[in-house]
RNA sequence: GCUCAAGUGGUGGAAUUGGUAGACACGUUGGAUUCAAAAUCCAAUGUCGCGAGACGUGCGGGUUCGAUUCCCGCCUUGAGUACCA
């Protein structure tokens, strides 16, 4: 009988797809364990080699924790919804759940041949309504949740409904959006719903907001910065605008703290870690608000007018112009005795008479400094009710007023006046930052050394506050940096563009002004979009102030910033700084912060680099919202009527008129009284309304499938509260470190709403994670003689310089000779080159031929289908699959072979290297393949693929069977005769692998283990092992690793069982110890000869013996050792 | 630039606490078996050298009786990140 892998593989497949003997409970008197891969997305490819290689590691340590008396959850299911789908729908007209569906079917059939042990009765798909009923659930219970920075977690938001009807949002300590109006209950109580739901969506832990993004006209959709490269698609090349757009937010920013200290407490690689501690980006630091100094061109562009919202918009602020200008037209005298002294700046600063903020017309208002000045007549003493309210919401519009009485205009108009310049004077700039720059900055010890100001192009003050003289080169800047990718602005550090707005801030302290620059350096998503620009202590400032000339003032004493920043942030001693002179950093920073709290011109702030996550898409295939919208309101669909179904379209591209692909769905609006999904004709903004037509992005349905799994034809709830209690978290984790900052940051902050919100008890999923390393493929190449490369000079050192030139040639060389400098040298001199000056190159290089080194590019990728194990082409498959190369010149080795080159790259379809492990298990079986993958090296180091390597194991693999059939023709063979003597080298041989292998699984090592197989194969093969008490637990030892082999040989011992469940062999020292040791004997450290002693010889007796022993005389010739170091059971080395 | 890995034969890699560097495989070479091939088995295989021997874990130093392992400096490669102000 030999080894038919083949039929062994297939019998066992179906054996445990019958019996189901992988499934889990959810009850179980075993300790539970979790082991989790990351979902994939069932791509047309299907999978290549590469990809099992953490699903072979989950399951060897699954199966292995079975052996172990564990109850082990391992699931596996898709994360269906995707682009790729969803582009081949666009180009075919194929439903993208029908090709989605085919996919599935390729990569469970390609899963099962490898044996793994999945409980396939809880495969989940995230695009199957079943599922997506609970991602809309878990994201409507986002939206009726706010974050509570007092209690540090996020609540039900009728709590914050409650709040705010008692006592306002005066004293709530809450994430939400910038700049949030104050208000009192009493306001609450009488703002109309929608006011009320846009106040609250400010709150909410999922909103609406305008979010700039990178907008492709030509494909009717957003593009990642990824998808960009020189400012255009990646895709077809077209154009590419930034555009804002009203799109879902997750306010994942509330729980940056959270998912930063979390880290500390998950054992994952230190540099998983790392790079999340970086995305999230804490920096402590200060906000500082610079007052602008000059609103050119007057301040109508101040944001007043920019921002139409504060007036009362529409017909109504035009009716109060009118009134406005009738008003100015016909002022009374006092009105206009104080406006000859107030206009064309008499105060300093520039006032406007009868100007219309929010609902009122005001006197006068400087807009700059946001006070208005009022002159009360007779009139105002019977209103001053109505007045007070006025003040108070001009006051809500951040805008100080004063009133005068009329007489004291006529009688003392000088007084007046003065106390309107010291309230001028005495304006401070709001730390919203509204009226001025706000930076945030971590270095606010160096605040004297601002020199100039940066504003990312992109920033909202730049259209106000460029000067008419600046506006044509900041414009064509504005413009030529739009082209620009944020990527490209980023990796580029070398060109310095910026350019000069013309206006100037005010430095809080020196009171100097400070030009106003904007450069494409700084980032408009970043921080606040502007930066206090120290040229002496930061680079890039320092280069941008070289570049145009701005002053680089010294603010660190005894530091010479002649040629560069001091960036260092250790021996700062501040100088040239006024009231920080002399102070070191910390001490610097305490105090400037607390100067800055005194102005009210900023204060101490940690300040997160995570921004809030989009999560809408303009996309067809993702779960559809659970909303619909009321007067632009949006609104939650009762959990009850989930799942909302994806409706179907004719066709999956956004409509004409760029709205995304739901856009043309003709069933698609809510009708709350049926509680159903009607036809859009329906829609009367009365019962029935409009849906949202974004989709949910990949990372919904992806970052809470781990629950789904504890749980997964659940119809009452996502998971049941016994299921989650039982299974808790994943305790192993497998997956691609792509996911770093995505998927597994995401996951996190979900998993920290839901037990919040009480949904679950955890506060992190995933309690150890391991990376595996990428598998490169090796491709090959067909040199092509397409050009010569000349290096001259010692290679590999710093001094070499290459030449060489191109030709056009149809002859492909063999490896060997592309490689034969001699050769190269015959080839050169028939393809002389065209052109002169290439000529004389050539010429002078033919002379001194000797120097150079001659080299020829890699050449035509081949498909690595058509090159055997010695890199020999099969040039007829090749011709076949390039006819283009039908009549080139092959010019082969000596022994008429053709050799390709190769090189390790990543495996894909693009370089026709990659392998479908299809054929391997063909070939070899998934045995092999699974272990295989394990011997190619640590599980998380990236490592080349090169197929040649397998025989080894399948080698192996043969040597066991025969191991165990060592009977007559070989047939199965072995011996339950009880241990003899003569077993001690055999259990010796067991335990040593019982110790290892374990050791090596818990510690992820198992390319080790393999070896360590092969060795106890070996072993045992050359002791001609028979014996039943040595070879039944080598099998459970190796089942986790080539499981069907295993169970097969398993079933010949005579088990009815599945090996899958049997105990793991318990390892015992007892069998190890050994009664002598071979001592490597060293001279000076290096070892000459070894010698056997007793284990249990006293450290003198060695010296002794060693010191007796003859060879160690003629070592020494002679000469009496300095010193002799003995250590017993190790080694003795002999110095002198 | 920063952060984190990693540099060991022709190749993948091993050496878990400082103690015989190169386990285990692949490949290559030679041999056996075979009509032949595949498969299988045996032997050799770090480099230089006929040999004794010398040299060898990216490079240069250091600590130590002894360093692939620890320390300092540098170089190279890979991954991530992106001037985070």
């Amino acid at each position: 009988m030999y080894y038919n892998f083949n039929e062994i593989e297939k019998k066992w497949q179906d054996f445990w797809a019958k019996n189901q003997t992988f499934k889990a409970t959810n009850n179980s008197e075993k300790p539970k364990y979790y082991v989790l891969d990351m979902f994939p997305y069932p791509s047309g490819a299907g999978l290549h080699v590469g990809h099992p290689l953490g699903y072979i590691a989950s399951d060897i340590y699954s199966r292995y924790k079975r052996h172990k008396g564990f109850n082990v959850l391992h699931p596996q299911g898709y994360d269906s919804f995707g682009l790729p789908a969803e582009q081949y729908a666009i180009q075919t007209g194929q439903h993208p759940a029908v090709t989605t569906e085919e996919n599935i079917k390729t990569y469970r059939r390609q899963l099962d041949q490898i044996g793994f042990s999945f409980d396939w009765s809880r495969e989940v798909r995230t695009s199957d309504p079943s599922y997506y009923k609970w991602t809309q659930w878990i994201f409507i219970q986002l939206f009726e949740s706010w974050y509570n920075n007092t209690s540090n977690k996020a609540e039900p938001i009728d709590t914050l409904i409650a709040i705010f009807a008692s006592e306002g949002n005066a004293n709530i300590n809450a994430v939400c959006d910038d700049h949030i109006e104050k208000f009192s209950a009493s306001d609450w109580n009488t703002f109309s719903s929608e006011k009320q739901q846009e106040i609250l969506l400010k709150y909410r832990l999922t909103y609406l907001a305008e979010t700039e993004v990178n907008w492709c006209p030509a494909l009717g959709t957003v593009l990642a910065n990824d998808e960009i490269v020189n400012g255009v698609s990646e895709r077809g090349g077209h154009s590419v605008v930034r555009k804002k757009m009203t799109q879902w937010s997750m306010r994942i920013s509330a729980y940056a703290e959270r998912l930063l200290q979390g880290l500390n407490d998950i054992d994952w690689t230190e540099s998983l870690k790392e790079s999340q501690r970086n995305w999230i980006g804490k920096s402590i630091g200060a906000t500082v608000t610079f007052p602008i100094l000059s609103f050119p061109e007057g301040e109508e562009k101040s944001d007043v007018i920019a921002k139409p919202g504060y007036m009362t918009g529409g017909n109504n602020a035009h009716l109060l112009l009118e009134k406005a200008k009738a008003m100015r037209n016909n002022p009374t005298e006092a009105e206009k005795i104080l406006w000859s002294h107030l206009r064309s700046k008499g105060t300093g600063d520039k006032f406007r008479q009868q100007h219309l903020i929010d609902d009122f017309i005001v006197d006068f208002v400087c807009l700059s400094k946001k006070l208005v000045v009022e002159i009360d007549g007779a009139i105002h003493d019977s209103q001053i009710e109505e007045d007070a309210l006025r003040t108070q919401r001009l006051n809500d519009k951040g805008f100080k007023v004063i009133r005068f009485r009329n007489d004291e205009i006529f009688e003392d108009c000088d007084s007046v006046l003065k106390t309107i310049e010291s309230h001028l004077k005495a304006y401070s700039v709001p730390t919203s930052g509204v009226r001025g720059i706000q930076v945030f900055t971590t270095r606010p010890d160096t605040i004297f050394g601002v020199s100039f100001m940066t504003l990312a192009p992109e920033h909202d003050l730049v259209s106000q506050i460029t000067t008419p003289e600046q506006k044509n080169e900041v414009e064509a800047y504005i413009k030529s940096t739009a082209k620009r990718s944020e990527r490209d602005r980023m990796s580029d550090v070398k060109t310095i563009t910026g350019a000069f707005t013309g206006a100037y801030a005010e430095h809080p302290f020196s009171k100097e002004p400070i030009p106003i620059w904007i450069g494409d350096y700084v980032l408009a998503g970043y921080g606040t979009g502007a930066v206090m620009s120290v040229p002496c202590g930061d680079q890039r400032d320092y280069d941008f102030a070289k570049h145009f000339n701005i002053p680089i003032p010294n603010i660190f004493e005894g530091i010479d910033i002649s040629e560069e920043a001091y960036v260092s942030k250790d021996n700062v001693v501040i100088a040239n700084s006024d009231f920080l002179n002399g102070l070191s950093l910390k001490e610097a920073t305490k105090k400037v912060i607390s100067e800055l709290e005194k102005l009210n011109q900023g204060e101490g702030k940690i300040n997160y680099r995570l921004r809030d996550a989009v999560f809408s898409r303009q996309r067809y295939w993702g779960e559809p919202f659970p909303v619909y919208y009321v007067n632009g309101m949006p609104q939650m669909i009762d959990k009850k009527h989930l799942p909302i179904r994806l409706p179907e379209v004719e066709k999956y591209l956004p409509t004409e008129t760029g709205e995304p692909p739901l856009g043309r769905a003709d069933i698609w609006a809510w009708d709350v009284e049926q509680s159903e999904v009607v036809s859009n004709q329906l829609i009367d903004h009365k019962t029935v309304f409009p849906l949202e037509l974004n989709t949910m992005p990949g990372w919904a349905g992806s970052s809470w499938y781990f629950f789904r799994y504890m749980d997964a034809q659940n119809d009452e709830a996502f998971a049941s509260e016994e299921a989650l209690a039982y299974w808790k978290d994943v305790d192993l984790y497998i997956g691609g470190s792509e996911h770093a900052t995505g998927h597994l940051l995401y996951s996190r902050f979900w998993v920290k709403f839901m037990k919040d919100r009480g949904f679950v008890s955890i506060e992190e999923p995933f309690k150890k994670l391991i990376n595996q390393g990428m598998i490169l493929g090796t491709s090959a190449f067909v040199r092509r003689v397409d050009g010569f490369i000349f290096e001259k000079g010692k290679l590999g050192v710093t001094a070499y310089h290459a030449g060489g030139y191109d030709i056009n040639t149809n002859i492909l060389l063999s490896n060997g000779k592309a490689t034969d400098q001699e050769y190269l040298k015959e080839l050169l001199l028939k393809f002389k080159p065209n052109d002169e000056i290439a000529l004389k190159a050539y010429n002078q290089i033919l002379e001194n031929i000797e120097e150079y080194k001659i080299t020829i590019r890699p050449g035509i990728h081949a498909d690595v289908s058509f090159v055997n194990s010695s890199d020999e082409l099969d040039i007829e498959a090749f011709i076949n699959w390039r006819p283009e190369f039908k009549d080139a010149e092959f010019i082969t080795e000596e022994d008429g072979s053709f050799k390709v080159s190769r090189e390790v790259e990543k495996m894909s379809k693009s370089k026709y290297n990659v392998v479908n492990p299809d054929a391997i298990c063909e070939q070899y079986g998934a045995d092999s393949l699974r272990m295989y993958e394990m011997f190619l090296g640590p599980l998380e180091q990236a490592k080349p693929w090169n197929t040649a390597g397998i025989s080894g194991v399948n080698g192996f693999l043969k040597k066991l069977w025969k191991l165990y059939h060592q009977g007559e023709n070989g047939s199965f063979y072995v011996n339950s005769s009880p241990p003899s003597e003569g077993l001690g080298e055999e259990l010796k041989t067991l335990h040593r692998t019982i110790k290892k292998v374990e050791e090596d699984i818990e510690s992820f090592s198992f390319n080790t283990s393999v070896s360590t197989f092969m060795i106890a194969v070996n072993e045992l093969t050359a002791l001609k092992c028979t014996s039943k008490e040595i070879l039944e637990p080598l099998l459970i030892l190796l089942s986790p690793y080539a499981p069907h082999i295993s169970e097969e040989l398993w079933s010949q011992l005579g088990h009815n069982e599945s090996i899958s469940t049997a105990a793991f062999p318990k390892f015992d020292a007892k069998y190890l110890v050994e009664s002598s040791k071979k001592y490597p004997i060293s001279f000076n450290g290096k070892v000459k000869f070894t010698l056997e002693l007793p284990m249990d010889m006293t450290k003198e007796d060695i010296e002794k013996t060693v010191m007796a022993h003859e060879k160690t005389m003629a070592q020494l010739e002679g000469r009496t050792p300095k010193k002799v170091i003995v250590v017993p059971g190790k080694i003795v080395n002999i110095v002198g």
